[in-house]
RNA sequence: GGAGCCAUCGCCAAGCGGUAAGGCCGCAGCCUGCAAAGCUGCUAUCCCCGGUUCAAAUCCGGGUGGCUCCUCCA
């Protein structure tokens, strides 16, 4: 398997800590509002990482955490009323659901800062002792960046330079701009705040990583876990400063390969509540079908940019739709043993720091080529039996292909509808059996203009919403 | 102002020094009562200019254009 390190900025062979294992752990969502395409697309990276990773015979320990102590969750606690735990339980349920409608399994560690307190301040503590971190007049905890000296290995920023330019807003009680909360102390009427050692406040947002990784993995004396996910905005500062913590709190590094996944654009811009131009996941799923928004949002290689729009979506349905026409063909049977050469070629594909572009090509060349032989031969037994076999592989990798195919092409049309299809191609067939081609003509223009199109087959006439 | 990334057919997208995968769209054909589906065939020398090399889309330098990070961010 070979992985993109992108802190050394290119492809390496990956080598687990403990031989057979891997422990990734990813950054998850800030629970104070719906997921956006951004979150489905990191989520579904690292599903199909976790995914390749398994195929090649891997014990994989995912992690990916919840924040639910945040500023923005505060701020929608005094705007709602409701409480911090109503807010975030609400959204972490949202969450896994809508993760779930695109076919991503859930982590097997699911950390939440609340449940981490613990071991935020335990390792606070530890940076303060070290001499690593020094506490403001007002009880904040900072990280003291000029103490380590490996600052900025992570995301390869100059540390000299005095930033004039940086568009942080300097704060007089650091004592260097590029120092960073561990620790909020809590001020006069603020009413989320948590009792701890260092004095009632709340864990900055870096810490809660580092803490709830030393916390749920041990790694060897260099590493604690062997790969560090996410988004590529949080390469710097949130990743930055995670490394240094650990390294400074523990003595050892915290991740050995540090993989990102690029933006989700809209318009050739990154989506971001900023710019106001989110496209939320639930929305997306009202549109579209989860499995479509799947193969349709891991279409590109992770590291590269996203840009998400309607007609690019549906050239990958229709791609998707072929795979199903496939299935649709050799339903009834049941699975053998998926084709060696095929299998082979999808996991060298995917072990290529999951190179989608190749395997996707792989299963539309096997679909053309299966589709052709079943054209010579419609009834050889062993040739449906592997293609089927080819197809649940195909959903075991990569998470697509799974369903029922006559299913798959009636998503979203009702029992009544259903009924209502089919009658009318009874009668199509009636009229077509007399050659009334005139009325058998005007019933397919019918179901059409209804979004139904039909394919007479040799067993019947079937039919698919478009 | 500092730091990066990217630029391949109308569109999406592989490629990682050895002579341009795949998909969508389009065209032609086979099949069909006609369609649809499926199959077959056809369609690019890689933003520009230099350089390195026997060989470059791939490496180096310089442009141009787009994007991102340095502020919450997946």
């Amino acid at each position: 398997m070979l992985i993109y390190d992108s802190v050394q900025k290119t492809k390496l062979p990956l080598v687990p800590i403990k031989e057979r294992e891997v422990s990734i752990y990813v950054c998850g969502p800030t629970v104070y509002d719906d997921a956006h395409l951004g979150h489905a697309r990191s989520a579904l990276s690292f599903d199909l990482l976790s995914r390749t990773l398994k195929a090649l015979g891997y014990k994989v320990t995912l992690g990916k955490n919840f924040t639910d102590i945040d500023d923005k969750i505060i701020k929608k606690v005094e705007e709602t009323g409701k409480s911090m735990q109503e807010i975030t339980g609400f959204y972490i349920d949202r969450y896994l659901e809508e993760m779930a409608a695109l076919g991503v399994g859930r982590a097997d560690i699911e950390p939440k800062a609340t449940q981490s307190l613990e071991a935020i301040e335990g390792m606070i503590q530890k940076l303060i002792e070290k001499g690593f971190a020094y506490q403001t007049s007002n009880g904040d905890v900072y990280f003291d960046t000029s103490k380590d000296t490996h600052y900025g290995d992570i995301s390869h920023r100059v540390g000299n330079e005095e930033e004039s330019q940086s568009r942080v807003a300097h704060t007089e009680e650091k004592r260097n701009s590029k120092d960073f909360a561990l620790w909020k102390a809590c001020k006069e009427n603020e009413d989320i705040c948590f009792d701890t050692r260092l004095g009632k406040g709340r864990p900055g947002w870096h810490i809660e990583c580092s803490a709830m990784i030393e916390k749920h993995f041990c790694g060897n004396d260099k590493y604690t876990i062997d790969i560090h996910g996410g988004g590529a905005d949080l390469l710097f500062p949130h990743h930055e400063n995670e490394a240094a913590q650990s390294r400074c709190a523990t003595g050892h590094e915290l991740a050995k390969y540090w993989m990102h996944n690029g933006f989700v654009k809209i318009d050739g811009e990154k989506m971001s509540k900023s710019l106001g131009n989110s496209f939320f996941l639930k929305d997306a799923l009202k549109a579209y079908d989860g499995e479509i928004l799947r193969y349709y949002l891991n279409s590109v290689h992770y590291r590269n940019d996203f840009n998400f729009n309607e007609e690019d979506l549906l050239a990958a349905k229709k791609r998707l739709d072929k795979l199903y026409r496939l299935k649709k063909r050799v339903t009834p049977t049941t699975g053998s043993v998926a084709n060696k050469e095929f299998k082979k070629a999808l996991i060298d594909a995917m072990s290529d720091d999951l190179n989608i572009s190749v395997a996707l090509s792989l299963i539309d060349q096997m679909v053309a080529q299966n589709n052709e032989q079943l054209d010579l031969d419609p009834k050889n037994k062993g040739l449906k039996k592997e293609i089927i076999a080819n197809i649940e592989f195909i959903d075991d990798l990569l998470g697509f292909g799974g369903k029922e195919p006559f299913a798959y092409f009636q998503i979203g049309i009702d029992e009544t509808l259903k009924q209502k299809i089919e009658q009318l191609i009874a009668q199509r067939s009636e009229a077509k059996k007399i050659k009334d081609f005139i009325r058998s003509d005007a019933i397919r223009d019918e179901l059409i203009a209804m979004g139904i199109s039909i394919m007479d087959t040799a067993d019947g006439t079937v039919w698919e919403k478009a």
